[in-house]
DNA sequence: TAGTGGTCTAGACCACCGT
DNA sequence: CGGTGGTCTAGACCACTAG
């Protein structure tokens, strides 16, 4: 029996069919569905809520509204004067919004990445599962850690399809920097969106004690994240492990 | 040196000044003001966006502009055809969606909640310090336990302000029940509206082991949480210890 | 049936951005 | 400067709730 916490629920896809829903919901699941596709890209901006208001017969309110839930789903930024944009995830600032590092004072700290190693391998059961791809199909298997002065933080294995992050095999590991998400689209084309966390509480393996510099059997918080991108897709699995005793996380509910 | 995750920050309290805000922020604020001070119940709908739009002077579409980001805010929930209400938390169903127990089937348990202690004593400076209040000053500590079937799971210090919960001291301990937060809203007059919670991992200390049935030393997942009424003020400061191999704890990025 | 919120329209003017 | 999003208005009609 475990103790669960559950916070915010998925977002629901679009639904196949466009019943009686109201305008601005149809026109919210239309635009999903060229963001989704790549119709509209990241180079530049859609249309403008007046051009998208002629062209599909309707006030410009009913635009702003459709365009309105889309940004409140992370999906859409609008830039004032200038227009509004899908969405490209800024991992260089954003994702330590949830992700951060402080010292004693308080003050923020960026980690440094180190890869130990990248290989090709075939899925185990659970990994397969977590990708969504078949058993014993090809993926490659990361190591890496985590810095913060002369101090290792984080362990990190790291599951993706080899047959879509084929490029990464070819990388030498000093390449990697500090951030994975930035690297997979530059050189794979594919965008993280979201992720999903679960954390737990484990002991240490010989693998994550050696790399943090722990002794066997310490007790070390396990993160495993699910990351997807914007259609869903899994392109992530991943597993930190960090020392128990240096760990924390905090949440506002409601 | 820690590993912090936070997520959602605070909201801000409404400025001081009306500036040259737009005036649907004013109006925000201004309908802050009055859930804050009560003027705005939850006995009944408050004025109807027209009465609203009426009184100051302005168009219904900007009031309702007002009231969508109260609703986001989860401050006011709207019913069609009824009217619009402050919203009160409802804990009998709400907080579980943060907090559930699941069995290995997946099925989501009821935890039963067992009133250990209740007794009146001066506050700690850790504990002054979370509630807000001077040391010494008198506090009202519970100690709790919650069951799933026969196996404690979770053992919790809640700690409050004597004098603005005194009636629990009145209180048998079998009167309890399984939900805090509807018992200070009934008895106390007290409604909590949000909670922040800190999760980091500890040991088990001699008390906390004889409750949940486990060694002195074993690892524990400890969840501590500040509530707070709707204007911000903290009405309760709660610890509670689980064992750590039982714990898990899953959230959404993005 | 009267009153509420939910949707939608068709404008106006403003603040901001890039050229 | 023209075009973009941001604010605001003043209505219309609909779906729903409650007495």
């Amino acid at each position: 029996m475990n103790l669960i916490f559950a916070h915010r629920p998925l977002d629901a896809t679009p639904s196949v069919i466009d019943d009686r829903l109201p305008l601005y919901q149809r026109l919210k699941d239309e635009f999903v569905r060229r963001i989704r596709a790549g119709t509209w890209g990241t180079d530049g901006p859609i249309p403008s809520e007046h051009q998208l208001a002629q062209s599909h017969g309707v006030a410009v309110g009913t635009v702003r509204k459709a365009i309105e839930a889309l940004v409140a789903d992370g999906m859409l930024v609008r830039r004032q004067g200038s227009g509004t944009y899908v969405r490209r995830a800024d991992f260089g600032n954003a994702l330590f919004r949830f992700f951060r590092y402080t010292d004693a004072s308080g003050q923020t700290l960026r980690p440094r990445g180190e890869m130990l190693s990248v290989c090709a391998t075939e899925a185990p059961a659970t990994i397969a599962t977590h990708l969504g791809i078949q058993e014993g199909a090809p993926v490659i298997r990361m190591h890496r850690r985590r810095w913060v002065d002369e101090e290792p933080i984080v362990f990190e294995e790291i599951h993706v399809d080899a047959r879509r992050f084929a490029p990464l095999l070819e990388l030498p590991l000093s390449d990697f920097g500090d951030l994975l998400y930035p690297l997979y689209e530059r050189r794979c084309g594919l965008r993280v969106f979201r992720a999903r966390e679960t954390i737990r509480f484990g002991l240490a393996d010989d693998a994550v004690a050696a790399n943090l510099g722990c002794a066997d059997g310490d007790p070390v918080a396990v993160i495993e994240r699910t990351a997807s991108a914007i259609d869903d897709d899994v392109l992530e699995w991943r597993r930190s492990f960090g020392l128990a005793h240096k760990f924390s996380y905090s949440i506002e509910l409601r």
